[in-house]
DNA sequence: TCTGGGGTCCTAGGACCC
DNA sequence: TCTGGGGTCCTAGGACCC
């Protein structure tokens, strides 16, 4: 038996937990830079608002439908996220933490919860009661069709859903748009509907091997998974990451090179400290940079340029000298630039970095300045001590006019309750 | 005027090996 | 006119997820 546990409209939620004026209020949440909708609650879906539109086509709605606007705290909802998980690794379930708002949990066969409904039930009132954050639940016997089944108990006035039986499940399925399905987009919708398959029910009972030569094996899969045929195996803890990579959009338009510059050397910095918490070491480096793709008026260009680092490395100072130079490689003068990034790839542990023939340099005295300044950037906060490459006026950052406070993890932005 | 960020997996095709 | 068979590795592109 799996269960999906979903956050409601997530990143609202936690701006609720903290302003109990948004309760009951249609809100949004904006993407970095306050570009676009990424978040909506209940009442602001209903309102006709949808998720990705940008924030300037729907000034005017949001002002007749008295709509609050946030700007995205991902610190805040990163440290509620550990929470919310937190109360779930009580349930004694195996646990997956699949994304910010959503964990898996399993129970293997003979050890299946004697009333799995009440179980969700019990679930929801306790995340509910100790975090602030109200959830979904759906329970199913594969990972899919929890998903199905969380995506109808949002709906459920109980908030839980449970599809264990076949009649349950063809109900939930007969008439479920296929692209609702987990795994399946737009685009593969799409090209299902030019077969005729149009619902959850007719891809599972579609001839699999068709479903294999249309989608490729991991359609096939959802389509097992559908079945009832478990193909998706719980995964217990995270594999180290692949690629980490860290860009944002500027706030105003950049011609610059030297403001490129600092852009790339601040994602470069903080792609490195990530990298050193993850204990990982990168293999190669990538710098991008790009124009205005909504811009068709004014002329486009958008270049990569890679670096092999060799041996691996997780030294800032090394990372940002290279990434300097690939942005001198790639720079193009008179384009408009609206993104800059840095993606860190070829990523192994640390402990298992293989040799270079011709090493060189003091490895030691690099790992030992860079957990200096790990160590002092957790105490002081981040950016106490920081490269001067990256740059201190900024003028190029991004917009977040609606940005509410750190309330769980600054001292300085703590929630005050008067009394009396 | 204003349009997010960070990931993963799969396949096809090219280059190369013996 | 006719031109083998069986592999691996890498990359780009397309699809998906939150």
């Amino acid at each position: 038996v799996y269960a999906l546990v979903d956050c409601n409209s997530y990143y609202v939620s936690c701006e609720r937990v903290f302003d109990p004026r948004l309760r009951g209020r249609p809100v949004v949440v904006l993407s970095n830079n306050d570009g676009c909708v990424v978040a909506a609650s209940r009442e602001a879906k209903d309102a006709g608002i949808r998720m990705g539109t940008p924030l300037f086509q729907i000034r005017e709605l949001l002002r007749r439908r008295g709509v609050a606007v946030r700007s995205s705290n991902y610190t805040l909802y990163g440290d509620l996220s550990g929470r919310v998980m937190s109360v779930l690794a009580g349930f004694g379930a195996d646990m997956e933490v699949y994304s910010i708002d959503e964990a898996f949990l399993h129970w293997p066969r003979g050890a299946e919860p004697d009333r799995p409904a009440a179980l969700g039930r019990l679930i929801r009132r306790r995340v509910l009661r100790w975090t602030g954050v109200p959830v979904s639940v759906g329970i199913a016997s594969t990972k899919t069709l929890a998903k199905v089944a969380a995506h109808h108990a949002k709906r459920a006035s109980a908030g839980v859903r449970c599809l264990l039986d076949d009649g349950a499940v063809d109900s939930a399925l007969r008439d479920l748009p296929v692209g609702e399905v987990w795994g399946i987009g737009g685009r593969l919708a799409r090209r299902l509907a030019r077969v005729g398959i149009r619902t959850a029910g007719q891809l599972r009972d579609a001839d699999t091997r068709r479903v294999r030569s249309l989608l490729t094996v991991t359609g096939q899969r959802t389509a097992l998974e559908l079945r009832g045929f478990s193909c998706l195996p719980l995964e217990l803890a995270a594999p180290d990451a692949r690629s980490i990579v860290r860009s944002r959009s500027f706030g105003r338009p950049v011609t610059a090179e030297r403001d490129l510059a600092e852009a790339v050397s601040l994602h470069a910095s903080r792609a490195c400290e990530k990298l050193r918490a993850a204990g990982l070491l990168a293999g190669g480096l990538r710098v991008f940079i790009q124009t205005n793709p909504f811009r068709t008026d004014q002329r486009q260009y958008a270049r990569q340029a890679c670096i092999e680092l060799d041996p691996p490395t997780d030294d800032t100072a090394e990372v940002l000298g290279l990434a300097r130079a690939a942005l001198g490689r790639i720079y193009r003068d008179g384009c408009v630039y609206k993104k800059a990034g840095v993606m860190l790839e070829g990523l192994c542990r640390r402990g298992s970095r293989p040799g270079s023939l011709f090493a060189s340099g003091d490895r030691e005295r690099s790992r030992r300045l860079m957990a200096t300044i790990d160590a002092v950037n957790a105490r002081w906060g981040s950016e106490s001590l920081a490269y001067a490459a990256c740059g201190v006026e900024r003028t190029w950052r991004m917009r977040r006019g609606h940005r509410t406070p750190c309330y769980t993890t600054r001292w300085d932005e703590l929630p005050e309750v008067r009394c009396g």
